[in-house]
DNA sequence: CGGTATCCAAGCTGATACTG
DNA sequence: CAGTATCAGCTTGGATACCG
């Protein structure tokens, strides 16, 4: 179960998931992760304009929330790989949507060719 | 089509819907019209904690994407009802299984037997 | 009743520099 | 490589008062 950062103060189940989706990358990221398991330099690179610190806070949420798994392996130089949870991927799915709707509403029937994302 | 504030800066379609039900109370304010169409106090009843000025600028984000209608009576004392467009009824469907993931994974099994928000 | 106008506080985000 | 520390800026949202 994903933590509820307000206890109490939702409304309904929509806006509960909106707090756990709120910061500016996070869907982005999970998208990245569902495409694959990514290293931290890695995702940086998916996603263009982030910054190491809003990336870092980000997956220390989205790891508290029981979306992603954070793996270190013991080597030098260091290595971190993030994946999604089970429960990552179930949210992914919940989105999908909202994403399609996003692609023909906002995003226009123009760009619906190349609908893969 | 919904206006898309930031043209050409999506990456995919959900951080485009994102971007349209990305203010504090617009989920809120899709849900409540989604039940029956409303007015202006109406709303700021059924948002305990929504200032009136808030409450006026999301309305108004709302109308520019095409997600909710403004229909003016001209009466004395003034008269406005809200209400949701298609695109409004589109994007509350698409946010369903979104909902349904904020109950089952955010708000807990406990809360599931009242699931009808 | 249905808003605007003004001011203000908080928090999120970003830039930059540095570290184990 | 994978972060943390610090500081600055701006956008969102909130408090309050007032208006047609």
């Amino acid at each position: 179960m994903a933590t509820a950062r307000r206890p109490g103060a939702y409304v309904c189940g929509i806006d509960a998931a909106m707090d756990v989706i709120g910061g500016k990358w996070k869907v982005l990221i999970l998208w990245a992760l569902n495409e694959k398991t990514c290293r931290f330099g890695e995702l940086r690179r998916l996603l263009p304009g982030v910054t190491e610190k809003v990336l870092a806070s980000h997956l220390r949420e989205m790891e508290a929330d029981g979306l992603v798994h954070r793996r270190v392996y013991d080597e030098v130089p260091p290595h971190v790989e993030y994946s999604l949870t089970a429960l990552g991927i179930s949210l992914n799915e919940a989105l999908a949507p909202l994403g399609a709707w996003g692609r023909e509403h906002v995003l226009g029937p123009q760009d619906t060719h190349h609908a893969v994302r």
